[in-house]
DNA sequence: CGAAGCCTTGATGACCGTCAAAGACTGTGG
DNA sequence: CCACAGTCTTTGACGGTCATCAAGGCTTCG
């Protein structure tokens, strides 16, 4: 199964019935085998700012990009998604950023309500808590690098990140372009790459190719970082 | 009951017994009635980065800044929090953010191990997940004021938000001075200032005293927050 | 009345955004 | 295999927004 914009295809109203897709999810506590894999094509939408908010979604493979819009086009992206990250949680049944696929996604759908019914497990509930408080951290130390932070300092805090979470301490490839890694730091896509030729010069990294970064200094990356 | 610091008398570490002060937080469901107020002064520290964290709190009346710090001292207040608002929520029982009494504050603590055990009601974790995906949501939309949002911009937003909160349309008061303001919105306090002179010239606004805030027009303030 | 804290206003300059052009890479089709 | 188109990236020149440094005014409280 692979659509092309399988948003189309796939129920987004909370009163739908229980699609056959997801179906597992109200009895089974291991997020892993309770819904079948999505897949989303590249830069395709998997949910947008103000449409209604019925399904939680857990990465099985590729990148998502989560963001908000001025209505002037401005863009800042709260975050990136690596496989195993689960976004899409809402309060209010309506979303409040948007999320889109980077590269070729694969994705598990969960129906909410049923996640949160009296017969999904308490166990579970906890997860959701401790995976919100997790996300909320992260998004509380991106506030401090927005809003006290230089180029620089942006920009090597974002390879540290990238580094750290794809488990490479030497070789990084980055799966999005530098218009999303500007819109993420609150740079412009200019100074992104302007900030990665300084790095280089300074001998911390070096540009296999745009995507392919080698951290040459980690100990000097994480000093830049403040 | 009324300390100068009451931290220092206050249990933080997670392996302390349960206060006789906490001892109602297990079993009652109603977070109003089950703990008693805790004074703090003004500037002092509620809880700082880095401390372990035991409590969850409450705010009964004050106004209270969370924020995280620099190394070399820069900061940024991720929220300010109003009477009815919590805040301490940690995953591993390390503060990643400290928190101040701007003005004389009080609140109800409880202790976060009760809340979360066996015993404690289903509905109380509900209530968690419910109030950690708000500020989830109201600090990404941050990251957009932060990230995009010009110094004029970020100012009208901010009196927005404060006459939304506290419930007054016209009539503003802020509990926090200049630089307060200018650590939440990533600016300086001169900047801070400029802005406020800028509203004011502009006839959108009326400053009675520098707290206290008279909206002219509130659609043109909405219109200059974007 | 004096002192301390807070706020405003002015002058100057740095950092980063904007505009512009050219280079690099990828995939497709001839 | 090569040429071409489209997308992405780099680099340069210039200017604007906001930070920095500085001084003075206002308010509150002893």
């Amino acid at each position: 199964m692979l659509t092309p914009n399988p948003v189309l295809d796939f129920p987004q109203t909370q009163t739908s019935p229980t699609s056959a897709l997801l179906a597992h999810a109200r009895d089974d506590d291991d997020l892993q085998t309770s819904s079948v894999p999505i897949n989303f094509a590249r830069n395709s939408e998997i949910f947008a700012e103000g449409e209604g908010a019925g399904y939680v979604y857990k990465i099985v493979s590729g990148v998502v990009r989560v963001s908000k819009l001025l209505p002037d086009g401005r863009r800042q992206i709260s975050a990136f998604h690596l496989p195993g990250d689960m976004f899409g949680f809402e309060v209010d049944d309506v979303h409040h950023v948007s999320a889109e696929a980077i590269g070729p996604v694969k994705v598990l759908a969960y129906k909410w309500q049923s996640l949160l019914s009296a017969t999904s497990s308490r166990g579970f509930v906890h997860e959701l808590l401790n995976r919100t408080m997790i996300g909320l951290r992260q998004t509380q130390d991106h506030l401090l690098l927005l809003g006290r932070k230089n180029a620089l300092e942006r920009l090597a805090a974002f390879l540290i990140e990238m580094a750290r979470r794809t488990g490479s301490d030497r070789s990084l490839h980055l799966a999005m372009p530098r218009h999303d890694i500007a819109d993420y730091l609150g740079l412009t896509l200019e100074t992104v790459s302007r900030m990665f030729a300084e790095l280089k010069e300074a001998g911390i990294i070096k540009l296999e190719s745009a995507r392919q970064v080698s951290v040459l200094d980690m100990s000097k990356l994480e000093a830049m970082a403040t």
